[in-house]
DNA sequence: GCAAAGATTTGCT
DNA sequence: GCAAATCTTTGCC
């Protein structure tokens, strides 16, 4: 079942808990990559120091603005992509940062794209090109599923999402990049403050915006006391 | 126009 | 445990 619209259109943080637990899917077919959401950050409104809106509407991050359920997908680092899921009513900009997914099914697929991802950057480097190739190959294919997209950067290099995505609608089952709405026994959400934004002043740095599901093995970094 | 920093990951010391 | 990789966006001259 396609994910309701209406469980992000509300505030980001009852939104948040809405989304844990959701699949998220990317193409079709029985080796299409899919997963179960398991950690997310909340990014909200131009107050929030540590938010891309904090310096108001730009190119970058206008699709903040529009409404819940679309993708906000965008670089950073020079290197990684970011996948978030927009949340409040139009209007406000906020929106949601997926940070680990638990892979369902797929997971072929997924070493196939975070493979290709690190040949092209062994590739960058030179005469030491094809020792990096061998390395890498023997990573990711040591890599346990459950670590397969534990990190924001890991999601959208194991789901193959990039810019291009940037803007699509997660809540059309047509989408090549969608959420499905799990029918299961909702799992536990507990939270902490977030990751990678020290550079905001206090409050917003140590905001409990960082919602995931305790003792799951798919986190990213371990939760800050 | 140019300098600086960043919602990260990887590899080496 | 630390630094490099890499490039877009933002801020200031």
């Amino acid at each position: 079942m396609t994910f309701p619209r209406e469980r992000l259109g509300v505030d980001a943080e009852t939104a948040a808990r809405n989304l844990i637990g959701a699949l998220l899917v990317r193409g079709t077919g029985p080796g299409a990559p899919a997963g179960r959401i398991v950690e997310v950050e909340a990014y909200i409104g131009q107050q929030d120091r540590a938010s891309h809106a904090r310096f108001g509407r730009t190119r970058r991050n206008a699709v903040m603005y529009g409404p819940p359920g679309v993708a906000y997908v965008y670089l950073v680092y020079g290197m990684h992509n970011c996948l978030n899921v927009v949340t409040e009513p139009a209007g406000c900009p906020a929106a949601l940062l997926v940070r680990a997914v638990e892979p369902v099914s797929g997971v072929a697929q997924m070493r196939e794209a975070l493979l290709r991802g690190a040949l092209t950057r062994a590739e960058r480097a030179g005469e030491a090109a094809a020792e990096r190739a061998r390395r890498a190959e023997r990573r990711v294919a040591a890599t346990p599923v459950s670590r397969l997209a534990a990190g924001p950067g890991l999601v959208c290099a194991a789901f193959s999402i990039d810019r291009g995505h940037d803007g699509v609608d997660l809540c059309d089952p047509a989408s090549e990049l969608r959420l499905e709405l799990v029918d299961a026994e909702p799992l536990p959400v507990a939270t902490a403050p977030r990751v990678g934004v020290d550079y905001a002043p206090e409050p917003w740095r140590s905001r409990p915006w960082r919602f995931f599901v305790p003792g799951s093995p798919a986190l990213s970094v371990p939760v800050r006391p």
